[in-house]
DNA sequence: TGAAAATTTGAAATCGCTTTGAATAAAGCA
DNA sequence: TGCTTTATTCAAAGCGATTTCAAATTTTCA
C-alpha cells in the first residue's frame, strides 16, 4: 500500500493525500477526514526510507556500543529510558556494536556519512575525548552523556559524581572512618576522575592524606570487586569503609566482607553507587545498602529530550545539565569500629 | 558528497561509478580502481536512505523490547552478540521500546508497514505466541529466540532448557537431595515451562512427587529471589538444594542462605543458570558456583547468522536450532546433609 | 455583477541511489 | 576490409515519499 495506491483509491492526487495526512492547512476539512479514515482503514503507513529520503530526517538516533567490556547492565537500562521517550516521537534507536576503539571511530564516520541517524548519544567520555572532537568536526548533532574538555562547547548531560562522592566520603568521615577504600571505574573515564576528585576533596577537608593503596580502578564487575576487596581487607590496618562504584562492585565487596568473617554495617561500612536497576534493589538487600543514587533510566529519558531540543533548533552549546545525586543512608553504614 | 558529485569529479556517469563501487563485472578494471581510490579519498558513503529506497533492503534488523520488567542484563549481552555479527554485513539493529503488550503488537505492525527492517528477532515467547502469528501474517521474516507452538512452522533458535534442568536436578538427586527448590521464570514463558518439565522428569525418574511449595515463578531479580529463598528456608523440613533461574536469582539465594546462617555447598546446594555475563563470573564467586551454562551472547551471534540465511533465501521453516546446555559442577553443590 | 482574493487541488520536480535498455568503442573473425 | 561480438559507458526510468509552483474553484467585496 503506497501513497500512490491510496491516492488512486480515493480519487485524489498524491499531493493532497500527503498533505491531508501530514496536517497541512491548505486541505479541505472534509477531504482530510475522508483521507484519514481511509488511510486508517487500509492500514497505510508511509515507507520509512522514502520518507527519510524526501525529508532528510532519519527518524532515529544512534548509539555505538563497544563490545564486551562496555556492555554492562547499565546499557539496557539507559536504552530503555532513551527509547521510551523517543517512542513518543515515533523515533527509534539504531545500535551499532563495535569491538575496539578504532572500530568505534570508524563507525561514527560511517554513521555520519550514511545519514542513518539525526543525532548521536556519545557516552563514557574520557577527559579529553577524541570522539567528541570527531563528531563536532563531522557536524552531526550529539549529546554527550558525561563530560569532557576539548576546548569547544558541546551539549552534555551528567550527574554530579564529584559532589556525590564528596558527600559520601564526608559522611563516612563523620562516622569516624579514616581508612576508606575507593573502588573506582576505569582510570581514564571522566566520571572516575570526578569521583576521585570528590573523594580527595572530602579527605582534604579533614586534613587526611589519601592513601594510594586504598584506591583502585577497574571495570565494574562482581568478580574484580571481590578480589580487590579481598586484598584490601588483608591489609593491616585494614580499611573500615568502602566506596563501591556500582552495584555489581558492591556485590563483590559484600562477598569479600562476609568471607573475611566480618559484618557489614558494623565492622565495615559500605556506600555504593546505585544506577537503579529494577532487578537489583539496594533497599531490599540484607543489610539494606547505603547508596549514592541516580537513575540511569531517567538520565536516558532526559538525554532523549535534550536531543529532541537540539533537533528542533536549540543550539547544542547551550545545553548543559548536571543532575544532583542523592545520598541514601541505610544499614550498610555505621560508626567506625574502635 | 553524493554519488552525482563523485561522478562529476571523475568525469564519469553515475551508472558507472555505482557499478564500479558495487562490484559489477561490466566495468573496466582500470576505471574501477580509479573510482574506488577516489571514493575512498573523498570519503564517499552512499546515503543509506536512498540506497534502501532503491534496493528495497533496509540494512537493519529490528528488536522490540518491553520496558522495565523485560529489560534485564541479558538484553545487552544478547544485543552485543547480534550486533557483532551484523556489523560484519554493515547492518545494524533498530531497537524499539514499548511499555505494554498492546504497544508491542502495535509496534510490530508499524515496523512491518514502514519497512524499516529486513527481519525481526522475536524473543521471550509464550507457549502459544500471538506475536509470532502476527509476524507470520504480516509476512516479515523473523527468527524466534525460544520456542512456541502456533501450528505453523517457523524459524527458531533455542537452548535445551528442559535437558539442562533434568540433568541439574538428576545430579542433585544423585547427591542425595530430595527437597529441591525451583526458582523459575515467569509462568507463561515457554522456557520456564520447559525448565519445569525437565525438573519434573528428573524427579519422576526417581519416583518423587514434586512439591508445589518448592516451586516459584517470577521475574529474575536479586531481590525477589532473596525473599523467596528466605521463605523457603523457613519451611520444615527445609529444602537442601536450590535451582536458580539466573545469576541474579542466584545472588539473592546466596544472600538468603548466608543470612540463615547456613553454608552454601555444605548445608545447601545451589545450581544456577548462567547466561555468561562478563561482569558476573560463576567461576570466581566464593564459593564457586555450579551452573547450567549457555552464553546468551553466542546465541545472539548465531541468531544473527540464521537471519542472514533467511535473508539470502533459506526457507524459514527449515531453520530450527536447539543448543545443548553445559552442566558445570563447582563448589556450590555437595552431598545432601544427613 | 464582476474583479480580486482566498481556498482547494494537482502536475511535476526533487531527494540520492540502482538498474534497464541503448549507444559507443574495441576486438575478433572470415 | 567489412561484419559480428564483446567490452565499456551512459541517459533515463524507477524506488515512494515531500514540496514547489501553477491551476481551478469558490468566496468576498465594491
Amino acid at each position: 500500500m503506497r501513497l500512490k495506491d491510496l491516492a488512486e483509491h480515493l480519487g485524489l492526487s498524491q499531493t493532497t493525500v500527503s498533505r491531508a495526512l501530514n496536517g497541512y492547512p491548505e486541505v479541505n476539512e472534509a477531504t482530510r477526514l475522508r483521507v484519514a479514515e481511509t488511510a486508517a482503514r487500509l492500514g497505510y503507513r508511509p515507507n520509512a526510507n522514502a520518507l527519510r529520503l524526501a525529508t532528510g530526517r532519519a527518524g532515529a538516533i544512534g548509539m555505538v556500543l563497544r563490545g564486551s567490556s562496555e556492555f554492562g547492565p547499565h546499557t539496557s537500562e539507559f536504552l530503555s529510558g532513551v527509547g521510551g521517550r523517543l517512542a513518543e516521537e515515533e523515533m527509534d534507536i539504531i545500535v551499532t556494536t563495535v569491538q575496539s576503539y578504532q572500530d568505534e571511530v570508524a563507525a561514527y564516520r560511517r554513521i555520519a556519512a550514511s545519514q542513518k541517524v539525526d543525532a548521536i548519544i556519545l557516552h563514557s567520555p574520557t577527559l579529553h575525548d577524541e570522539r567528541a572532537k570527531l563528531l563536532l568536526q563531522l557536524g552531526i548533532p550529539f549529546v554527550l552523556h558525561g563530560r569532557t574538555d576539548i576546548g569547544t562547547p558541546l551539549a552534555w548531560f551528567d550527574i554530579d559524581n564529584a559532589g556525590a562522592m564528596e558527600r559520601a566520603t564526608s559522611h563516612l568521615l563523620d562516622l569516624g572512618h579514616r581508612r576508606i577504600a575507593l573502588l573506582n571505574g576505569i582510570k581514564d573515564r571522566t566520571f572516575a576522575v570526578h569521583r576521585e576528585t570528590g573523594y580527595r576533596k572530602a579527605l582534604a577537608a579533614r586534613g587526611i592524606t589519601p592513601d594510594p593503596a586504598l584506591m583502585s580502578n577497574s571495570v565494574f564487575s562482581d568478580e574484580i570487586a571481590f578480589r580487590t576487596a579481598h586484598d584490601l581487607l588483608a591489609q593491616t590496618p585494614r580499611p573500615t569503609a568502602f566506596l563501591a562504584g556500582s552495584m555489581m562492585t558492591a556485590l563483590g565487596v559484600f562477598r569479600a566482607i562476609r568471607q573475611a568473617g566480618l559484618v557489614l554495617g558494623k565492622d565495615i561500612s559500605l556506600i555504593a553507587h546505585d544506577d537503579v536497576f529494577p532487578y537489583l534493589n539496594a533497599d531490599n538487600m540484607y543489610p539494606t545498602m547505603s547508596t549514592t543514587r541516580s537513575s540511569i533510566n531517567q538520565a536516558g529519558v532526559r538525554i532523549a529530550e535534550l536531543i529532541l531540543q537540539i533537533l528542533s533548533g536549540k543550539p547544542a552549546a547551550d545545553i548543559h545539565e548536571l543532575w544532583p545525586v542523592e545520598l541514601v543512608l541505610r544499614e550498610s553504614t555505621g560508626p567506625a569500629p574502635i
